[in-house]
DNA sequence: GTGTCCCTAAACAAGG
DNA sequence: ACCTTGTTTAGGGACA
């Protein structure tokens, strides 16, 4: 057994960073210093003379400014269809208030009443701006934290200055998929300004990348049901997102078959120990780093799980093959929904090629993704090569198959991403023209 | 509420 | 005895 140097059993304990909790409690209504509060005209202090009474004139005339401000609160309540930053679902959100307000005219009364220009109120504002600045300081040291965890991932904080934007990146970024420049072959693309829990969406906005629309939701979930039906091929998916996943701690939204599939068809001739397999997932996320005990485990799991991986005993011991029948078989069933339908398989792999034996449809997507894989990585296959040029093998070496009786109902090897609320089915037929290529066409 | 899919954990056996 | 590999079972979370 070859050691390919796996144990980096990193212990990695990823403490998530506490957060300062900040007391938002703005109740203490104690401060009555005198900074300026550009919200209205009139200065706190000058709130004693106005309420102690000054003369009728000017009364009246700030009388008929509250009107007009009002009025103007009111009309702009009305075609903004509703909604004031102090009144949401019924409630004055006036910190410490929560006072329940029928309608937004109930509202008005009550912020006009009850939360007029006086020293309460005004203390009250203040405390907010604290909390707002507070909150401020609290974002730029998680910034700056991020930074320092981009630059010891190696990842370069390209931008920096695009940060006052940093949770609404996905949305410039679904619908560039197809843009044909956004993703050059060398990869430039680095997280720009990640949230915390870093996703490649919110980490990768100038890449094309697909993961957006539907959060990656925690570590724990690494993929989505519905995705099945509109995922992305894996290796399009990982391509443009390689280097993010390659150096950030973030599992990628793949199932593990999925995964395994891939590091299969990566390899030279489609065939892996599981030690190679365990190489590829080490040296392609860096997710896979850590916790070895726990996906190794996985890996296994999968492999002896699922019709799709055969085991062929080889000259150099037992290897891990894709059984592209039994995986587009599976797949097809998923998308088109009763079994028996086999449409979706690729015609040449329904010949009755053997399992283990996959026909000759080469992951040709996985050239693309292989190129920028071996681009930046010292990518070895079974056999020690490294292919850059890869021309994929067609031949097989004599195998032995693990004999499986063909049941429909078996666990599947579903392409599974977090990505596709964004999939559009023009997305779709793109893939299909573009690629061509039927082993990917159902991913 | 139920079924499905997937992940995680664990036990166990076989072989080196 | 220990490790790796492979199989199997069980439980839980998320989702349709």
């Amino acid at each position: 057994m070859e050691d390919n140097g796996i144990k980096h059993s990193s212990s990695g304990t990823g403490t998530g960073g506490g957060g300062g909790g900040l007391d938002l409690s703005t109740n203490n209504s104690s401060q009555t210093t005198s900074s300026s509060n550009p919200a209205k005209a009139s200065p706190p202090i000058s709130h004693h003379s106005i309420a102690n009474g000054q003369s009728p004139a000017l009364n009246h005339r700030r009388e008929r400014e509250r009107e007009r401000e009002r009025e103007r609160e009111s009309s702009l309540h009305e075609e903004s269809g509703g909604s004031h930053p102090l009144y949401g679902h019924g409630v004055c959100k006036w910190p410490g208030c929560e006072n329940i307000c029928e309608d937004f005219g109930q509202f008005l009364k009550h912020l006009n009443s009850e939360h007029a220009l006086d020293d309460r109120s005004t203390a009250q504002c203040r405390v907010q701006m604290q909390v707002v600045q507070q909150l401020e300081i609290q974002l730029s040291k998680e910034r700056e934290r991020l930074q320092a965890m981009m630059t010891h991932l190696h990842m370069r904080p390209s931008e920096p200055k695009s940060s006052p934007k940093p949770l609404n990146l996905v949305s410039s970024v679904t619908m560039s998929k197809n843009l044909p420049s956004a993703s050059p072959p060398n990869l430039p693309q680095t997280p720009t300004t990640p949230t915390a829990p870093i996703t490649p969406m919110a980490a990768m906005p100038q890449v094309p990348s697909v993961l957006g629309g539907a959060n990656v939701p925690s570590m724990g979930a690494m993929r989505r049901r519905h995705s099945d039906k509109y995922s992305m091929p894996l290796s399009s998916e990982i391509a443009p997102n390689y280097e993010f996943y390659k150096n950030a701690d973030v599992r990628p939204p793949f199932t593990y078959a999925t995964l395994i599939r891939q590091a299969i068809m990566d390899s030279a001739d489609m065939q892996l120990t599981l030690n190679e397999i365990y190489s590829w997932f080490t040296r392609t996320f860096a997710y896979f780093r850590r916790n070895a005990a726990t996906w190794k485990n996985a890996v296994r799991h999968n492999l002896s799980l699922h019709k799709c991986f055969v085991r062929v005993e080889n000259v150099k011991g037992a290897v891990w093959t894709v059984d592209e029948v039994e995986y587009q078989k599976r797949r097809s069933q998923k998308i088109t929904g009763p079994p028996g339908l086999l449409g979706g398989s690729p015609p040449g792999l329904l010949g009755g090629s053997p399992p283990g034996a996959l026909s000759g449809s080469p992951p040709t997507l996985l050239q693309s993704s292989h190129e920028e894989l071996n681009g930046s990585l010292d990518h070895r296959d079974t056999n020690g090569h490294s292919s850059p040029g890869y021309s994929p093998p067609l031949h097989m070496p004599p195998i032995h198959v693990k004999e499986e009786p063909l049941n429909m109902d078996d666990d599947d090897c579903p392409m599974s991403l977090v990505t596709t609320a964004n999939h559009s089915p023009e997305l779709e037929e793109d893939r299909e023209l573009e690629e061509g290529n039927l082993s990917e066409d159902l991913e």
